[in-house]
DNA sequence: AAATTATATCGTAATATTGCGATATATAAG
DNA sequence: CTTATATATCGCAATATTACGATATAATTT
């Protein structure tokens, strides 16, 4: 148990989930928040800026790169990263799809 | 381990995290797009759609109806949903705050 | 070549999620 | 009141996630 039948859903559908499961917590929401804002950014800004070890906020940062949320980019040293915006429309497509035209619903 | 630190968020990301986890399971994914297809619709017919069993959707439901994506309200012997677009300008705002205006970021 | 700097990965423990059968609850029908 | 119908919750086992220290990797500096 505790598994989930994956070949039992479309491709969308197991693509949107990963996105939103990469997006479902905190930290990474506060790495996307602060590259948004910072444009760029290494492994070690985040460290500085988040309560977690450079353990974890590279592990965390790999789950985004994985969902493609975000890019890196090898500079010397260290890895430059930033946002990936390929997958935006999906997650704004869905989004819209969710709004619906009509309120003749049962809930009120 | 394995705990997240949420006091050390603020609020708005805490939101946005929970909201995003609750979308991030096929099952769920593949629940609202049935919602927003039916506008509305009962436990059971998700049972049928679903390769879940009746408990399993439950649990599912309860999670999007706590996240705040669903609205369900008792018709008889049966609940019936519908979605809840109480968050989707939050999601909708995330999402539009990822998008760069320039791009001399660092990856190509 | 050795030391420094920056990031990634391993190993592991704590915790959380998922799925389902069984059961509880609650309204409707007979 | 009993039965039928529909959904929710419990209990448990399997699996997944999270966090961090320790360590590996890899490029730069001295």
């Amino acid at each position: 148990m505790g598994i989930t039948k994956v070949e039992s859903y479309n491709d969308q559908t197991l693509t949107l989930a990963s996105i939103f499961k990469a997006l479902g917590h905190p930290a990474r929401i506060a790495i996307l928040e602060f590259l948004a804002k910072e444009k760029k950014c290494i492994c070690g800004d985040i460290v500085t800026e988040l309560p977690l070890s450079q353990a974890s906020v590279s592990r965390h940062l790999q789950e985004l790169k994985t969902a493609g949320l975000i890019k890196g980019t090898i500079s010397g040293t260290s890895v430059c990263y930033c946002i990936n915006e390929q997958h935006l429309p999906l997650i704004e497509q869905f989004n819209k799809q969710l709004y619906s035209p009509n309120t003749n619903t049962c809930c009120p």
